[in-house]
DNA sequence: GACTATACGGAGTCTCGACTTCGGATATCA
DNA sequence: TGATATCCGAAGTCGAGACTCCGTATAGTC
C-alpha cells in the first residue's frame, strides 16, 4: 500500500504487464545495487543489471532520488513489518533483540540502508520519511513491551535505542567488520540495556 | 613528523614562507570543508574558503584523495596524542570513558573524520593506515589500563570495543543526532562495558 | 490479423567536478 | 635593486553520470 499503486486510481488505463514487470525487477536489482555500493552507484549499471535501457529506469522513476527512495521505502515498510509481527512473540525481551541483530546483520549488507535508517528521519520526502517513522514506531512498541517484561532497564528511551540501532548498522553495512566481532559488540549494547545496573564511567 | 616534511630534505631549497603557509590554510580549511559535508564535499570549495586558486591546491596536493588522506593523518595523530598523553592520568577508567567520549563529540562536527576511522583501517595508502593504526594502538592501550584498573569487564576485547567506537562516532557525526540523546546512547555502551554483570538478550 | 496506446532502448545533451596549462606575480638571494 | 627559481590564479580540458529524444517494438483490444 505505499508504492506500485500509481495507474490504479484515477480513470487512466492500468500499466502493462511488461512495464509492471520491469518496474519490478528494477526495483529488485536497485536494492542489491544501492545495497553493496551505497547511493553513489550509477543508475546505468542498475538499468544494465536489470537488463533493461537506461530510459526505462528513468520512465519509471523520474529522477534517482525517486528510486532511491522507493527501494527504501520498500524496506523500511518490510522491516517494520517484521517488527510488528515480532510483538505476538511469546518473549518480550527475544522479540526485541531479536530484531535489533536481525535489524543491524540485513543492514550489514545494505550500505544504504543504513545510511538513509539516519538521513531518511530528517529531511527527505513524505513517503520516506513516513516509512521511516513507520519503522521507528515498530522498534518503539517491541522497546516498551520488552521494558514492560524487564527485559529492557526502565530508564532508556526510544531516541537513544534508536540511536545505537543505527549506529550499530551503519558500522556493520561497510567491509572490514566481521561477523564474530559485530556479535560481541552487540553483546555489550545489550548488556547496557539489561536493566539492574549501576552507573559506570561518569565524569 | 607526519606531514609538511618535504622539500626540507633531499637537496632541493626548502618551500618558500608563502607557499608554506597556503599549505597550511588550506589543510585547515579542507578539515573543515570535509567534516562539514563529508568526502563528497569539492575541491573548489577548499580553495574558494581558503582564499587561494584551485591550482595551488592541486599543486600542493596532487589529487583530492592526497588531500583527505593528509587530512585525516593530521587529525588521527592528533587524536593518538591525546590518548596518549590520557595514559598518564591518574584514573584509568575515567582516562578510557572519558577519550571514549572525546572521540565521539570530535567526530560528530568531522563527518569525514567519523567514516576514515572505519575505512582508513582497511585499504588506504600507508600513510593513512599507518596512522589509523596508531590511533588503534593508543585506544588498545587505554582499554588495557582500564581493564587491569577493573573499570572495564575482562571478557571484551579492542576489535569490538573499537567497532562501538567508530559507530557511534559516525552515527553522532550527522545531523539530527542532539546532544543528549547521544550522552544518554554513550551511557548504554559504557554500561555494557562496565564489569559485574550477567548476560542479557542471549538467544 | 490489424490497430493503437503504451513501453522500450540507444544515442544523444548537459552539468559538475577533478585535474592541467600557462602567462604573470613575488619571495629570496646576491 | 636585479636575477630567477618558485609560486600563483584564471581559464581551460576531460570524463562520468544524470537525464532526454525519438524511432521502433509489442501488449491489449477488436
Amino acid at each position: 500500500m505505499s508504492t506500485s499503486d500509481r495507474r490504479q486510481t484515477g480513470g487512466g488505463r492500468a500499466r502493462r504487464v511488461d512495464a509492471e514487470a520491469n518496474r519490478s525487477r528494477i526495483l529488485d536489482v536497485a536494492e542489491q545495487v544501492f545495497g553493496a555500493g551505497g547511493e553513489s552507484a550509477s543508475t546505468e549499471e542498475v538499468a544494465r543489471l536489470a537488463g533493461v535501457g537506461i530510459a526505462t529506469v528513468f520512465r519509471h522513476f523520474p529522477t534517482k532520488a525517486a528510486l532511491l527512495r522507493a527501494v527504501l521505502v520498500r524496506r523500511f515498510d518490510r522491516l517494520r513489518e517484521q517488527a510488528e509481527a515480532l510483538l505476538d512473540t511469546a518473549d518480550p525481551g527475544t522479540a526485541f533483540f531479536d530484531f535489533f541483530r536481525h535489524l543491524v546483520a540485513d543492514a550489514a549488507t545494505k550500505i544504504a540502508i543504513g545510511e538513509a535508517l539516519l538521513d531518511a528521519g530528517g529531511d527527505s520526502d513524505g513517503e520516506a520519511a513516513e516509512a521511516s517513522n513507520g519503522l521507528r514506531r515498530a522498534v518503539g512498541a517491541l522497546l516498551r513491551r520488552a521494558q514492560q517484561a524487564g527485559a529492557v532497564r526502565d530508564d532508556v528511551e526510544l531516541p537513544e535505542v534508536y540511536a545505537l540501532l543505527v549506529a550499530t548498522s551503519r558500522t556493520a553495512a561497510h567491509a572490514g567488520l566481521d561477523e564474530e566481532v559485530r556479535a560481541r559488540a552487540l553483546t555489550i549494547v545489550f548488556d547496557g540495556l539489561a536493566p539492574h545496573r549501576h552507573q559506570p564511567g561518569a565524569g
